[in-house]
DNA sequence: CAGAATCCAACCGGATACTG
DNA sequence: CAGTATCCGGTTGGATTCTG
C-alpha cells in the first residue's frame, strides 16, 4: 500500500457513504432493480424498520438511491439505484475478492491471536 | 451492481476489518514501512492514544499488521503490514477512484437534498 | 403501506491518570 | 516509550407506538 498514491480523503468519503452497517446490503438488493420499502424490509430481516429508513434516507441524500413516491392508495414507494451507484459494483467486487482470497488467513490469525 | 455476483458476506468481512474510523489511516501510514507507536501517534494527531492502540490491536488480531517488540530500554515496538494487507492496496484504490470521480455529484445531491 | 417520533439501554470514544 | 485502566458524556440503535 503506497502512501503517496492512496487518496486518503477519497477513501474516507466512500466509506462514509457505504461503510455503515446496512448501506451495502441495501444497495446490493437494489442491484437487480427497484424495490419497495416493504420488499427491502422482508429481504433484510435483520435490519430494523428504523434503520432501513435511516439508511435509505442517507443513500438518497448522497445521490446513490432515488426515492419515487407513487400517488396511490395504499401508498407505494420505490427505491432505485442511481447510475453512479451502479459503478460502485466493480470496486466492491475487488474488495470482496480480496476477502474471499484471504479469508482463511484472517480466520487463522484471529484464532492464533485469541488463544494467546 | 449485480446481486448474484457480489458476495455480500465477503464484503461485510472486509468492511469489518478496515471500515472503522481509523484502521485505513493506520494502514496507509504503514504502507511505506514499519512504524513505531509514537511515530503513528505523531502522524495521526486526531487519533487518541487509546483509539490508536485499539485499532492496532484489531489489525494485529486480523493478521493485517505484525507487532514486533524489541527488548530494549526504553522499549521499542514496531508495526508492520503483512503481505496480504498490502494486497488491499488496489481494491482500495479502485474505491477511492470512484469517490474522486463522483465527488461532485455526491456533493450536489447532498446540497439538493438538504435544501428540500 | 411507508414511514416518523419517542424512549431508553448499550456501546463508543475522549480525557485523564497510572504502569512496566 | 508504549501502552493500560478508569471514568463519563455522547451517540447509536432496538422496541414500541403513532400517523397520513
Amino acid at each position: 500500500m503506497d502512501n503517496g498514491e492512496v487518496p486518503l480523503c477519497s477513501l474516507r468519503e466512500v466509506l462514509d457513504l457505504v461503510g455503515d452497517k446496512w448501506a451495502i446490503q441495501v444497495l446490493v438488493r437494489l442491484g437487480d432493480g427497484p424495490r419497495r420499502f416493504s420488499e427491502l424490509e422482508r429481504a433484510l430481516p435483520r435490519v430494523s424498520r428504523r434503520m432501513l429508513s435511516l439508511t435509505l434516507r442517507g443513500l438518497e441524500r448522497n445521490g446513490l438511491v432515488t426515492r419515487t413516491v407513487y400517488p396511490e392508495v395504499p401508498p407505494r414507494v420505490e427505491y432505485t439505484m442511481t447510475p453512479h451507484a451502479m459503478e460502485l459494483d466493480e470496486p466492491l467486487h475487488a474488495l470482496s475478492a480480496w476477502a474471499a482470497k484471504h479469508r482463511a488467513k484472517v480466520a487463522e490469525a484471529r484464532r492464533a491471536f485469541d488463544v494467546a
